[in-house]
RNA sequence: GCUCCCGUGGUGUAGCCCGGUCUAGCAUACCGGCCUUUCGAGCCGGUGACCCGGGUUCAAAUCCCGGCGGGAGCACCA
């Protein structure tokens, strides 16, 4: 046992879990293999194993693939990726189309122990009498029966919807959506994974219960809207008087400005209007990837808002502040002018800027110009339109300029005019590479960035004024900024 | 409609179980100042919350009741 006098000193981390000794919980995440995970899934990931580390315990990850018509087969993949991403290590994995004749199996059981039964009538009519009562007369067969039309929908004498497998509950429970659940339907559609070797399919809650008990599972977090299916499994368990897990049910987690949908995402590639499971405008892990946010970011996260009841909204603010303090001292920074516009200075002399790649960090280096004037530069149209006529402002650790109706005029390198507040902007002279830069709300800037930027190719840079994004190159040399926040 | 869950500042969280130490802590956001050749980082300060109403009690964010508000489920999806 964790010791009980614990949470005392404890003011960081996640509160106990009842129940559990050291070295002996066992907790799992099992999604279904529809699409690679995304941020709501992360949530189930880093808690599961957070406690797994915290007890020493053993986490599965199980993928619930019950469902043909519901199976995207990259996903199998996909899914150990994000999770390996995530920072989660299994030890056990498990994919249960592998597993149907336990399921099999233990439908026989329940059939034998009149626990369930098989209904043929139509849906909508059982439906209607497990709301408003009224005698459903296959309930009540005997075993041999139910078995032998168990064998026939196994056989294939039913076509899909005209026989299922019900879990008997109870039929007075004050709560129509406990009342009998399916536990068996028939798909005729061939499985991605396993193909047309089956046509009865678990649901989910014949599924999971099965697997949590035969896994040995401890302790099950999940989000809130399986209330009710904790109270369906609980029956199976029941039924075969098998030991409860300790069930915990996390508040939902409304989130703004992503998106998260598989088949609004599958569409959208499909389409072309998203690069791929990828595209900086998606929920997904490997989008925020992409983006450079660190999987230790979500964690901290996750960890911060815990498995309380209450339903909440995500916050980015939150994540991004999260991230930002992991990452800004690993940045390079980088001059990136986007809309360039090239602007003639005038004046004489040759110059030498020598910009840090990281201000905190000197030992990382340089990012030596020479400029000799007359020349030009290229700088933001944003803030060449914001400095006005005869206005003094700052080429960053270059020198200082003056703006004459459309050019510039070299203005010596008098460094005071910066608290006399004069801007400072960024620049590109001479040798820029072209530069991409999505955004997460879908738009794309262009323009010119300095070309120490190849040395953080799959790294995180900041680029100055404008905000942190990862770095990729193009086959052309286009260097391809992936935005992850300001 | 029915069943169930929840209600601390803009957001998230601590405290609530075991009433006083809570003039309610922390983070983020916001505002102001310092520092800085980035609109980044750092440092300092500030605004801002116990849903409402009763009750119990010497004492309630903490216990009880009611109201109001929010959410979820009511699938042969997971």
């Amino acid at each position: 046992m964790l010791p009980e006098e614990k949470p005392k000193e404890e003011k960081k981390g996640l509160p106990p879990l009842s129940g559990a000794d050291v070295g002996k919980v066992r907790m799992r995440f099992a999604p279904g293999p529809s699409g690679p995970l995304h941020i709501g899934h992360s949530r189930a990931v880093v808690l599961n194993d957070e406690y797994v580390k915290m007890y020493k315990g053993k986490f599965i990850l199980r993928l619930e693939d019950t469902n043909p018509k519901n199976v995207l087969p990259e996903a199998y993949e996909m899914i150990k990726e994000d999770v390996s991403w995530l920072g989660a290590k299994w030890h056990e994995f498990y994919i249960q189309s592998d597993r149907m004749q336990i399921y099999y199996e233990h439908a026989r059981k329940l059939l034998e122990m009149g626990k369930a039964y098989i209904c043929t009538e139509d849906p909508e009519v059982w439906r209607k009498k497990k709301v408003h009562g009224g005698k459903i007369p296959e309930r009540e067969l005997p075993p041999e029966d139910q078995l032998e039309k168990w064998e026939k929908m196994l056989d294939g004498d039913y076509k899909p919807g005209e026989a299922v497998f019900v879990v008997k509950t109870d039929l007075n429970h004050p709560n129509p959506a406990v009342r009998d659940f399916v536990g068996f339907r028939i798909v005729e559609e061939p499985h991605p994974r396993i193909g047309d070797k089956y046509r009865v399919y678990p649901t989910y809650n014949f599924a999971v219960a099965i697997d949590d008990h035969l896994m040995g599972i401890t302790h099950v977090l999940r989000g809130k809207d399986h209330l009710v299916n904790t109270m369906r499994q609980e029956y199976i368990y029941e039924h075969f008087g098998w030991e409860k897990p300790y069930f915990y049910h996390y508040g939902l987690v409304s989130m703004e400005n992503v998106i998260l949908k598989t088949t609004v995402i599958k569409e959208g590639i499909k389409k072309g209007e998203f690069i791929g499971w990828d595209d900086p405008r998606l929920g997904t892990l490997r989008a925020l990837a992409k983006r450079g946010i660190s999987p230790e970011a979500l964690r901290k996260y996750w960890i911060d808002v815990g498995l309380k009841e209450v339903d909440i909204k995500f916050s980015w603010d939150i994540l991004y502040a999260y991230n930002r303090e992991l990452i800004d001292r690993k940045a390079n920074r980088y001059f990136f002018v986007w809309d360039p516009i090239k602007v003639r200075i005038k004046g004489t002399g040759r110059y030498e800027a020598k910009i840090p790649k990281h201000p905190n960090d000197l030992s990382r280096g340089y990012r030596v110009r020479t400029v000799e004037l007359p020349t030009e530069v290229y700088i933001s149209r944003d803030d060449w339109e914001s400095i006005k006529e005869g206005e003094l402002f700052r080429l960053k650790d270059l020198f200082n300029v003056k703006r004459v109706k459309d050019y510039l005029e070299y203005a010596g390198n008098d460094l005071s005019i910066i608290k006399r507040g004069s801007k400072i902007i960024h620049w590109i002279c001479g040798e820029g590479i072209k530069t991409v830069v999505y955004k997460t709300d879908g738009s794309i800037v262009g323009g010119i960035c300095e070309p120490e930027v190849l040395e953080s190719v799959g790294k995180v840079v900041q680029f100055e004024r404008f905000g942190y994004c990862r770095i990729e190159r193009l086959p052309d040399g286009t260097v391809v900024g992936y935005f992850a926040h300001s």
